[in-house]
DNA sequence: CCAACAATACGGTACAGCTCTGTATTTGAT
DNA sequence: ATCAAATACAGAGCTGTACCGTATTGTTGG
C-alpha cells in the first residue's frame, strides 16, 4: 500500500517539490510587494527561478496561484493554537502576529484586493480566519460570563469592532510598531467597550 | 478688467475646461473600477474622450492625476456641512454617505492603495478627512459632556474605533446595503462603547 | 538483473497579440 | 506667435501557447 494516500501515482517524471514550494513562496512575496493586481506570473516565475511554463502547468491562472499561495502561507502558520485560556493571552497572540511586518502587509493586500480578487480573502478566511474567529468568539463569551465584560455586550458585534480596530491599525500605524504597543492598542479598544481584567466586585 | 481674477491670460490657445473635467471624472471612475495600480493613463484618456498627450500635458504622472482627481471628487462634495448638532445627526450623515456605492468603493480603493499610492489617502485626508475628523471630535466631545457617553471614554480612540468600524463594514457588507441599515450598524457600534441617546441621570 | 520504452516534467526559446509608456512630430485653434 | 490637440513611433512588459531537447520516473521484456 505504497499509494494509500488516495493519490494515484501518475506515470512519468513527478513534479519537483522544490519548484512547488519556490513558486508558492515567490507568489506570496510578490503579493506582498506589489499587490495581487500588479504581481505578474512572469515575475513570480522569475523570482522562483522557474520558467513560466512550469507555473502554467500547475495553475490555471494568477487567481488560482495566489489562492493556493495564501492557503499555503498561513496553513504553515495555523499550527499554532487558535484557542486561548483568556482574553489577555488572546491579545498577546494577536499582538505577536500583528507585530510582524509581513503579516500586516499580507492582511492589507488581502483587504485591498477585495474588489478585484475576492477569492483571496475568502481563501484566507477559509483556511485560517474562520477557525480563528471561532476561538475569539469563545474567548469573548467566556470573558463575558466571568464578568470581565458587560452582560449586555453583543459578542458578535464586538468581534467585528475588533476586526475594524485591526484594520484601522494596519492603515494608520507604521509596520515597525512593536508588539507591546500593538497589545496596548488592542487592550485600549477592549477597555472602551467595558472590558475590565478585574471583575467588578460585589 | 477681463483678466481680473489674478489669472494672467496666457497667450495662445487656452486649455479646454471640458477636457479638464472629463479627465478628472474619468480618473475617479477608473480608480473606482480598476484601482489605482491598474488604472492606466491610456484608459483614462480614452474614457475622457481625449488623447494621452492631452493628459500628459496636465499631469506629470498617474499619481499626480489621481491625487487631483481625488481632491476634485470630494472637493465638490465637501460643501455639505461637516459639523453636526448632535451624534444622531452625525450618524444620519455618515449613513447617507456610506449608503452610496461609489463612496464605498472609493474609500476601499484609497485604503487598498495605501502601500502603492499613499499620496491618495493623504490627499483625501487633506481635502476632506481632516476637517471631517475635527467635526466628529467636536460632536463626540459634546456628547460626552452631555452625559451621553461615559465620562472616562477616550474620544480620540473612540474616533479610531469608529473609523475601524467603517472599514470593517466596507469590507464585510455588500455595497447595496441601505442607509438605514448602515445607520443601525453605526448606532450599534456606539452603543457598545456606552453611548446612550437618553442621558442616564436622574 | 538489465535494457528499452512510454509518459511526464523541466528549461529554454519562440511566437503573436495586446497594452502601456514616454517622446517626438505634425496639425490646428486663438 | 504660441500653445493645445491629434498623430506617430520606438520600446517595454505580460499573456498564453507551442515546440524542442533533456531529465526523471515507472513498466515491460529479455
Amino acid at each position: 500500500m505504497s499509494e494509500g494516500t488516495a493519490t494515484q501515482r501518475r506515470p512519468g517524471r513527478p513534479r519537483s517539490q522544490e519548484a512547488d514550494a519556490a513558486i508558492l513562496r515567490a507568489a506570496v512575496d510578490l503579493l506582498v510587494e506589489r499587490g495581487a493586481g500588479e504581481a505578474s506570473i512572469e515575475q513570480i516565475a522569475q523570482r522562483a527561478g522557474v520558467t513560466r511554463a512550469t507555473v502554467y502547468r500547475r495553475f490555471r491562472d494568477k487567481t488560482q496561484l495566489l489562492v493556493q499561495a495564501v492557503e499555503a502561507e498561513n496553513g504553515a502558520q495555523s499550527e499554532s493554537a487558535l484557542t486561548w485560556p483568556n482574553v489577555d493571552r488572546m491579545l498577546d497572540d494577536w499582538a505577536g502576529y500583528l507585530g510582524h511586518s509581513r503579516h500586516r502587509r499580507i492582511l492589507r493586500r488581502l483587504y485591498g484586493a477585495l474588489d478585484d480578487f475576492p477569492e483571496l480573502l475568502a481563501a484566507y478566511h477559509e483556511s485560517y480566519g474562520r477557525r480563528r474567529a471561532e476561538g475569539v468568539r469563545d474567548t469573548l463569551h467566556r470573558a463575558r460570563e466571568a464578568g470581565h465584560l458587560p452582560a449586555d455586550v453583543d459578542i458578535d458585534f464586538l468581534q467585528q469592532l475588533l476586526s475594524g480596530a485591526v484594520l484601522h491599525h494596519l492603515g494608520a500605524y507604521p509596520d515597525t510598531t512593536g508588539a507591546d504597543e500593538i497589545r496596548e492598542y488592542l487592550a485600549t479598544a477592549l477597555r472602551q467597550v467595558g472590558y475590565r481584567p478585574a471583575p467588578p466586585g460585589p
